[in-house]
DNA sequence: GTGATTTCCTTGACATGTTAATAGTTGCTT
DNA sequence: AAGCAACTATTAACATGTCAAGGAAATCAC
C-alpha cells in the first residue's frame, strides 16, 4: 500500500496538486507551446497542423474518420475544413458512392506549409522524447492510451 | 535502441498514430467524460467544477493563483468567475493591502455544489486508479509532472 | 516625489470545445 | 415503392482557449 492510499476513505477525492485531469491539462500545454511557437509565422493553429499532419500519413480521409484521427470533434473539423479550404490548403469532393460523406484532401498550398514545417516539428517531437527518456517517453504513451481505450 | 528508433532519421516525425499531443487530447477526453456528466445537471462546466475544488482545498485565492492551480487561462477565469459569482456560487473582495487583486472565495451554495457532487466525483477518480493500477497511476501522474516542470 | 516599469486583472477578437438540433443520404423493412 | 431507422455532415449557441492590447495599481529608479 503506498503512501498515497493511507488515510484514503473511498468519498475521499484527490487533493488537486496532484490530479488527474490537471496534470493532463497542463502536459498538453507544455507540449503545445512549442508547437504554436512554430505555426506562429504560418497563421495555422495546432488542430489545423494536426489536420495537414494526419491527410498527410493517410491520404485523402473523409470527414469523420480525419476528425478521429486528429483527435478533433466532427462540429470543430467542420469548421476547420471551411477555413482551410478557403485558404487554399484543402480540397474536398463528395464521392459518388455515398454523398453523405465528404473526402478531405491536401492541396499544393498544404503540402508545402507541410514540408516548411515539418523539420522543425520533428525537433520538437525529438525533444519531448529526449526530456524524458525514450523508455519513459514510450511508457507515457502506453499508460495514455490505457487510459482512453477501455479493452 | 528501441524498434521505434530503428530507421529513424532526426527529420522524420512521429506517427499521428502514436503522437504524444494527440494521446494527451485523447486521454483527457476519457478522463472529462464522466467528470461532464456527473455535472450535466447542475449547470456547471469541467472547469467550474476545478474552481470550486481547489477553491475548497486552499480556501480563498487571487485570480492569478486559482488560475494557475485550476490549469485555466487568466483570462477564462476571469469570465468563469464573473459567471460564477452571478450565480452566487463564488463571491470576490479586493484586499486594502494591494487593490489590483481580486480575491475569490466559495459561498455556502458553492459549498453546497461541492458537497452535493464530492463522493461521486470520488468514484470516478478512484476509476482511474482502479483502471491502470495504483503504480502505474502514480507513475502516469509522475511523468506527466516531469513534462510540464522543465527543472 | 515623479516618471518609467512591472504586476494583476480585464476586455476584445477569433478559433476551438461541447452539446443539441437538423438536413440530406443511405439502408432496411415491409 | 413507401416508410422508417441509421449514418454523415453541418449549424447554432454558448463556454473556454489563445493571443494581443489595455487600464489600474503597486514598485522601482533616479
Amino acid at each position: 500500500m503506498s503512501r498515497q492510499d493511507r488515510n484514503l476513505r473511498p468519498s475521499d477525492l484527490p487533493s488537486t496538486r496532484r490530479s488527474l485531469p490537471i496534470a493532463l491539462i497542463r502536459a498538453r500545454e507544455a507540449v503545445m507551446t512549442p508547437i504554436r511557437d512554430m505555426l506562429a509565422g504560418t497563421g495555422l493553429t495546432e488542430q489545423q497542423w494536426r489536420v495537414l499532419r494526419v491527410l498527410d500519413e493517410f491520404g485523402p480521409l473523409d470527414s469523420s474518420e480525419l476528425a478521429g484521427r486528429a483527435g478533433l470533434m466532427a462540429s470543430s473539423l467542420t469548421r476547420i475544413v471551411q477555413t482551410m479550404t478557403g485558404a487554399g490548403l484543402l480540397k474536398r469532393h463528395t464521392p459518388k458512392a455515398d454523398r453523405r460523406r465528404q473526402v478531405i484532401a491536401v492541396t499544393d498550398a498544404g503540402r508545402a506549409v507541410l514540408q516548411d514545417n515539418k523539420a522543425t516539428a520533428a525537433l520538437i517531437a525529438a525533444s519531448y522524447r529526449t526530456r524524458l527518456g525514450a523508455a519513459d517517453y514510450e511508457q507515457l504513451l502506453d499508460l495514455l492510451e490505457r487510459l482512453s481505450d477501455p479493452e
